[in-house]
DNA sequence: CCGGAACGTTGCGCCGGATCAAACGGCGGC
DNA sequence: GCCGCCGTTTGATCCGGCGCAACGTTCCGG
């Protein structure tokens, strides 16, 4: 296995504030991993072998009722933790991680978790510190769906992809990955066929482009706007 | 100011594994304050200048839309910490805390929370597994919000409350505190008319028994079957 | 180049639950 | 003991969005 360069972590929000030796010596025992686009990271249920730092791709993280409806809890982008319900005491992956393109990641045996918090107190903090701010979203999330009609929430998850994703190209802020109707709809609580008739609304009125696994948001102030209800209905 | 005694608080959750001086060094700092009912022991945006642990009584935790929806977003129980945003990294509340009957609280100043993680590893610890479970619970009604309507989404609610604070009673488990229908609406993301027309609907079935601020229930595990909607429709 | 699968679009009917409206009843204050 | 208020009940109506179904389109494999 070839050695990992520290460049690889150095600056990432996760290491903000460790020394570069100490860098290492978590490098040191990490594996990097390669996961084919489909391909789950880890599932839901299993045992909490690893936790894991996305190097490059975006994964979904998804939970599956019982009966086999699929919610989608959150993208993760480059350079983000996920999998880590050791570092908040569970045994257990509470969702599944699926990669969305090919993705490269970093993993580490999940009993290394308390001897790293240990260790190196600020990787501990920058970690609990995300928790929270995870904390944060899933509550406000919770108060969308409690309080806002469908097109609103549809709207807030584009505005939040483009913002965690968004890449500029002629076309607008395109989302980073392919992204369907149905990944849509699994994010904000409808049905595909809901989600269509509001890209096709809004591609008319010309703030949105989208096409097959893709959607591109051109008039994001726009969107902006309507997320919040302060628009006359036409 | 009175002596805190120790015995108040060795031994709740939060305290777990921390030693006897430890305590008293903690309760040193800590201040106790009685929060009458329906009065705030903080408000959402303010400056989060302390920390909270429950002692007695009940707490509502509300976020506020900008339009004035609410939304409430759990209920602190005795022996539960609250208003830890400064261990989150933040430095303002996201949301507000009411008391629903009558209260007392321990204080601890903002500041000193990163001097207590440092110093007292296990409560730090205890904390953040905290943290850790109440993101799974706000993620699992993320997903119920998404995939239940509403009759099992108020059967949840329900079961969740008797199993934090329920009180056998010859009426059944009884909830603890004074709750109306709307608290139970703002809960579930519905409003009361909908669930008053459910509880004297349950009341008619014999699963509950419901009054003025007031819920019982009498067949927990019927009403188990109707939250998990293994129930032919009568 | 063809066929099938996967993804997207669109029309229609229906229903769960929100909204609006009104009246009731118990509890606390005076 | 009476009055007023707050929480609750119940009815009537309306509509957003889901379910279902059919069709169009792009992509991929053979």
């Amino acid at each position: 296995m070839s050695r990992l360069d520290r460049s690889l972590i150095a600056g990432l929000p996760p290491f903000e504030g460790m020394a570069p030796a100490d860098l290492d010596r978590m490098l040191a025992q990490a594996r990097s991993q390669r996961i084919a686009k489909d391909e789950a990271v880890f599932e839901q249920e299993d045992a909490a072998h690893a936790f894991f730092l996305l190097l490059d791709g975006h994964v979904r993280v998804i939970k599956t009722t019982p009966d086999g409806q699929q919610v989608i809890v959150r993208y993760i982008s480059p350079g983000e933790l996920l999998g880590i319900a050791h570092a908040l005491g569970r045994t257990t992956y509470p969702a599944s991680a699926v990669a969305a393109v090919d993705c490269v990641v970093l993993a580490w045996p999940g009993h290394l978790w308390p001897e790293f918090a240990a260790a190196f107190p600020n990787f501990g903090a920058n970690t609990y510190k995300t928790v929270g701010s995870r904390l944060q979203d899933t509550q406000t999330r919770v108060v969308e769906m409690a309080t806002e009609q469908v097109e609103r929430r549809v709207a807030h998850a584009l505005l939040r992809l483009i913002d965690q994703t968004g890449r500029k190209t002629e076309d607008g802020i395109l989302i980073d990955f392919p992204i369907s109707r149905q990944d849509i709809a699994e994010m904000t609580g409808t049905t595909l066929h809901t989600v269509s008739r509001l890209l096709t609304a809004w591609e008319d009125q010309g703030l949105v482009k989208s096409g097959r696994q893709k959607v591109a948001v051109t008039e994001p102030h726009h969107l902006q706007l309507l997320a919040e209800g302060r628009l006359p209905k036409s």
